[in-house]
DNA sequence: CAAATAAAAAACCGATCGGTTTATTTTGCA
DNA sequence: TGCAAAATAAACCGATCGGTTTTTTATTTG
């Protein structure tokens, strides 16, 4: 099974990549075709040639710039065995988002969601789909802790991912508004201390 | 001294109140001078006779909101004397706001942020601005429950300030995209038991 | 290497964008 | 109540919006 890498799959995907970091920075709305265009290299006809519209685009961005995420976050966990490491690597992972950003513009989710909430039900649902494998696989690492004896037997999975990522997104957007890592790294250090305080034996 | 209020004082008001909604929920980008004119019953003209661009209404009608806001949290704050009790006044305020927004569209301070941060240094200011009212009042409430013996002595105040204020934002965001109030009071949850066993002596 | 096919450029489309100018209406005050 | 001033409507502006059609250029593949 070759990967068929034809003309258009990589230019396909050239689209789908420049435009992640547009949108990802400027926005749905804020983003025009003229942008993606100039980022590109392509003309109108080269662009819609791939996509029906602009919102095809969108959804596509969005989904490689979660997807991204998502792999480089499994390969974190992937390096561990204990639950309480595999949390301190997502920990670990976060420090450095903002500092290195892996997509330009902050977190895909916090921005996407926050745009499309009230706007498109499309974009809206993919949001949803992607916290959803989030917290499915924090619930998993606390509940494989539990069975692992690394965690108290009375810890609460689903209670603990969901602070984990309110509180994760919460911390981006103080911090990338005041240009300080410093209030996301103090949410860290919280989230550290609740895993030694609150999960572990 | 009269409150002075022309005919153009009411109609600037009126502008701002709409187009604050309206930035709210659709965002700077994705809100046209278009749909406030519908949202206001005036033409174009009638709308740059009180403004100058887009932007100084975007930039009125967020101030306008988050003052709005900033003063129903104040009134929360003044009906108590105790730090705990003013703070426990937060929760319920921010427990009712997602069922009872009081600017649709969720908060604009986390709507401003996300998509200002990068595109607009005017926004993100004035909402640098808010944010500091914020943390300010809330690490005061710390401040004076350790004054009063309320609190204790070694608690970090502007720690504190930093986490109620990502969580709360992390959370409304999370409740948001799922269209269910749960994950914010789990946040808010969590902040109360904060609250109980980190500062309360 | 040539024919068939796929991809991209170029030109074009109506609608809408934010913003301005000019006329008209409404308001407030003497 | 009438008149100046303020407020708004109406018409207009060039630019840009997302999207389509047509033509040219690359890329396949037999």
């Amino acid at each position: 099974m070759q990967t068929a890498s034809t003309k258009a799959d990589r230019t396909r995907q050239l689209i789908i990549e420049k435009a992640a970091h547009l949108f990802n920075q400027k926005g749905y709305a804020g983003t025009s075709l003229q942008d993606i265009m100039a980022a590109t290299g392509l003309t109108k006809g080269g662009i819609y040639g791939h996509f029906q519209s602009k919102e095809e685009i969108a959804l596509a961005a969005f989904e490689h710039a979660s997807g991204y995420l998502t792999r480089l976050l499994a390969d974190k966990l992937a390096a561990h065995t204990s639950a309480s490491k595999k949390l301190s690597a997502l920990l670990s992972f976060y420090k450095s988002y903002l500092v290195a950003p892996p997509i330009t513009g902050g977190c895909p989710v916090l921005n996407t969601a926050v745009e499309a909430d009230d706007t498109n039900p499309l974009l809206r649902a993919s949001v949803v789909k992607v916290l959803n494998r989030l917290h499915k696989s924090i619930a998993h690492i606390v509940r494989q802790g539990i069975a692992q004896g690394e965690f108290k037997p009375e810890a609460d999975a689903e209670r603990f991912s969901i602070l984990f990522v309110s509180m994760i997104e919460g911390g981006i957007m103080v911090s990338r508004a005041y240009g300080d890592t410093k209030y996301l790294n103090t949410v860290l250090q919280q989230l550290d201390l609740m895993i030694r305080k609150e999960l572990a034996v």
